[in-house]
DNA sequence: ATCCCGAGGG
DNA sequence: CCCTCTGGAT
């Protein structure tokens, strides 16, 4: 089971060789904290067309904490979940002005004490300012993908990090995250997968299983 | 109708 | 484990 993963690697070193990191857009930690905050079940894409003018609003950690309310959910109204969003950075920047001195804390341990940041959030604030990797970003395409791929038998996403973890050695957890969240974009889509372009298939259960049901149908 | 780089609360 | 939040794209 674990032997396919240097091949999976490989694979999708091969098929994206220009992915690096996150597709959101930032230039500071506090602009990416704040951007991966708002993609919660939200497309970067969506999450990109809003933050340049949320960014000049909100210039730094003070102008969110003093931020009216109602103006910063206005500000990020087009997203999902923007009420528990709004209510999450105002929080958060509060928290970073009094306790981490208006600066985005760099270590896990900080980071997911803040309201509205995880593992995930975390994963992706800490590997892509801090060139830490400290865990596996999991989310909806690499839960899935793991799934499909047969690399984890949990639907939960800490149990979900914790397989692929221990599957992969700690220097390619950055761009595991980051090839398997490609794949699922492309190809591997929650839907309808794209299976007869998946230079993964020879590996997947998931494509096994497709392949079977339809010479049983046929 | 279903999905998107989820998190908090029960 | 479950539910809610909750908008826009497909």
């Amino acid at each position: 089971m674990s032997h396919r993963g240097p091949e999976i690697l490989e694979a999708l070193r091969r098929e994206y060789p220009g992915v690096r990191g996150t597709e959101l857009n930032y230039r500071t930690p506090l602009e990416l904290l704040v951007a991966t905050i708002l993609s919660a079940q939200t497309t970067d894409k969506q999450v990109n067309k809003i933050t340049p003018a949320l960014f000049k609003k909100y210039p730094n950690v003070e102008a969110y904490a003093d931020a009216d309310p109602e103006e910063l959910q206005e500000a990020i109204s087009s997203v999902n979940f923007y009420r528990n969003k709004a209510r999450y950075i105002q929080q958060s920047a509060q928290i970073i002005l009094d306790t981490y001195h208006g600066k985005v804390p760099d270590s896990m341990e900080e980071l997911v004490k803040l309201p509205g940041v995880s593992r995930k959030t975390a994963n992706v604030v800490l590997s892509n300012i801090y060139g830490r990797e400290e865990g596996v970003v999991v989310d909806t395409h690499v839960m899935r993908l793991s799934q499909r791929l047969g690399l984890t038998d949990h639907k939960n996403r800490d149990k979900i990090e914790r397989d692929l973890m221990a599957r992969f050695p700690r220097e390619e957890w950055f761009a595991l995250s980051n090839l398997l969240i490609a794949h699922g974009r492309q190809v591997c889509h929650a839907r309808n997968p794209q299976c007869q372009h998946c230079v993964l298939r020879k590996h997947c259960p998931h494509y096994a299983r497709v392949v079977l049901q339809k010479e049983k149908g046929a």
